[in-house]
DNA sequence: TTCATATATTAGCCTTAGGTAATTCTTTTG
DNA sequence: CAAAAGAATTACCTAAGGCTAATATATGAA
């Protein structure tokens, strides 16, 4: 554990201390996230596709791209096509499995019109420790259904 | 509701379009957040005081506390006091409940050496829909004690 | 009251990640 | 196969939020 989590840091701190270590920013996460869920399908991305997907100018994603290839995740050379190394297919598929996890947990609880974007706030930041939680909490609430339909009716009388 | 919140964004995307809204970024919340804690009990806080707390160097405490005056939030004349105007201490006030209720929502669900840095984490970014769900999840928990009885008890049945 | 120390500010640098405008390369089409 | 259309790149701008070094102000002790 790092002793630096138990203290206080701005945002930006803890987003900091994070990048040191994983190396990846929260948006070459998005980016690698939305490569891997595209290249499952299409074996490929292009960069302006990417650019619709995630919707951002190509020229953000022509640089993202490249820091994505120069750190080994994607093949990419000037005016190809986006694919996954090996690496980067295995970090790809982490980062969704996170993504679906987090989405998953969030909806259970109701989470409904802005589960997209909750899901995509929280999954960047989450240390691998409240990720296992969530996911053993997830578990325990598919195991035990009662519970969330439980939890429907105490909703409703108090008037949500 | 605001119907990008639906179309995928990246990580800074979805931040611009909060900031468009609240006129406060992560960071900023960040300062405010603890200025207000500090203030509840001294009345004020210094720059140097602030450095100290948030972790980070002066200057930066500096810049932000007059952007935060600039905003109407803060009261703070050169090399003197930081005090929250009306609206800063209520929106304080907000952001603090706001972390102390998700930090009490993670720690339910079993969350322990990463708390503080989670909880940061989450909180600048999550919608008040998911809020409001949290809010009502802790509830229900609290109200019915047997289900994160029964949830240790499936953590350790699992090995977690 | 002057000087040393502690605290703040200013100026300026860096990085990330967005954006536009202009240019270059590729592909398609007449 | 040349020209137009489409896609990608380059160069450059912006803002936030860190940082350091240098300067300015305030304060407490001799």
């Amino acid at each position: 554990m790092d002793k630096r989590d138990r203290q206080f840091h701005t945002y930006r701190g803890y987003q900091k201390i994070k990048q040191e270590k994983t190396r990846l920013t929260p948006s070459m996460e998005d980016y690698l996230e939305m490569i891997y869920r595209h290249c499952k399908n299409e074996g490929y991305v292009r960069i302006f596709k990417l650019s619709e997907l995630l919707n951002v100018q190509a020229p953000s994603v022509t640089r993202t791209v490249q820091r994505l290839a120069d750190l080994g995740l994607v093949d990419y050379e000037k005016y190809g096509l986006v694919k996954l190394t090996q690496e980067g297919e295995k970090i790809g598929q982490v980062l969704l499995e996170r993504h679906i996890l987090i989405e998953s947990f969030l909806s259970k609880i109701g989470v409904r019109d802005t589960l997209l974007r909750d899901t995509e706030m929280i999954e960047h930041n989450i240390s691998v420790e409240a990720l296992h939680s969530i996911e053993c909490f997830n578990s325990y609430l598919e195991d035990n259904p009662h519970i969330l339909k439980e939890f429907e009716e105490y909703k409703k009388s108090r008037g949500y």
